[in-house]
DNA sequence: TAGATTGTTAATCGATTAACAATC
DNA sequence: TAGATTGTTAATCGATTAACAATC
């Protein structure tokens, strides 16, 4: 399909989601279409770059009209390969990853938890959110009979490293890591990294140099 | 100081938690000094991009030697503000609230979570990780008293917006935001989002584009 | 048809990379 | 001093914004 289009900017892909959810709030609102110029006002950025990036994916409007609410929310959501049934693992049954097992927001945007690891034997064989907890030492296997396509990793450092290169193994498809350390795959494996703590530090930097910020002009 | 310099770009500002990161590494394994060349092939950036980016804040090696990794470890570190002894209170004590509390590596970057908020009385009075669990009817007031830094808001999306005008109200100085909803405050309100379904969905697209990517050129 | 708004090309802006003189 | 490596200026690249012809 998009055979010989260029590749689509890493920037623009961010931002897919952040569209997906501002249309969705519009479609909850029952507002059936919408221009380029409105949804800029809404989401504080220019008309022209709503329009340059949903032209990388081939431009889903009508001149004179605007972009209609419901198939353009579908038309991203079909991009992020939300309708695709994606499933996904959490590695770490700690408190993080357990708070990510309870987490439904997830389930809502299509991604299907279909197990939890560890490596702590009082926990394997419970259910967090209905969910089995398993050992991790049959990961590999697990991952590959089922085709799992997304781990969460929420190991500490010292393990997450380890983990990483079993995921692999198995045939993970992708990891949202959210463990300390950048793991060190081959770059046909994505990795998106949840740094918590960097978020926290760019925040104290902004909160730092506000008032600079302010008077500069 | 850095009076009439020209404002660092948010792209950099965003790097400098990564350098961190690696430099408290190098420092780890007891390096003392490391040349941009070096770090760049460790970080997988250009060498220009470090300098550059350093020299934002005035540069700080040395010609011919390099950098001095503890030197400049503790003026990154400075350039955030970890030094400066923020405090934080959790607000909300959900599933992600009680992960984050009990997540410790805040406090090892020089971050002190003072209060967890919640309006289940059920639970205000009790302790996680040390902190009590007050309610949040009194939220204004104490950050006003305690002259609390950063709000970390794990409140969900109903909940949030209205929290988010208390929050501004009683003085904070920036917010990690965890609630799926923007928030909308004044401008001089940093906000850091953490949109965990929209990262979620980055790396969907990355997965269901991979094979493509790959085959580009 | 006239008005509105897209899709798309062209202009601008900013960020990244390259190059090299300064200097330890 | 010679070699190494920074700080910084200049060149390139890519992303954003502006403009407008196409078209619903």
């Amino acid at each position: 399909m998009q055979s010989n289009e260029k590749k689509v900017p890493d920037v623009v892909v961010k931002r897919l989601p952040r569209y997906y959810r501002y249309l969705r709030e519009l479609l909850n609102q029952d507002i059936k279409r919408i221009s380029s110029n409105a949804l800029s006002k809404m989401m504080k950025v220019t008309a022209s770059q709503i329009r340059q990036d949903f032209n990388f994916f081939g431009g889903f409007g009508q001149q004179g009209y605007g972009y209609n609410v419901e198939y353009l929310l579908n038309e991203i959501g079909d991009i992020l390969g939300l309708n695709d049934g994606e499933t996904m693992i959490i590695v770490g049954a700690g408190n993080l990853g357990r708070a990510l097992a309870n987490h439904n927001s997830f389930a809502k945007r299509g991604f299907t938890l279909v197990g939890i690891f560890d490596n702590d034997n009082r926990i394997v064989g419970s259910t967090i959110n209905g969910i089995r907890v398993m050992s991790d030492s049959e990961i590999e296997n697990y991952i590959k009979e089922n085709n799992v396509d997304i781990a969460i990793l929420t190991l500490p450092h010292a393990a997450a490293h380890e983990m990483a290169q079993r995921l692999a193994k198995g045939g993970i498809k992708g990891i949202l890591n959210f463990s300390y350390s950048e793991l060190d795959l081959p770059d046909d494996i994505p990795i998106e990294n949840v740094h918590l703590s960097d978020m926290l530090m760019t925040l104290s930097y902004r909160v730092k140099n506000q008032s600079k910020t302010e008077n500069e002009e």
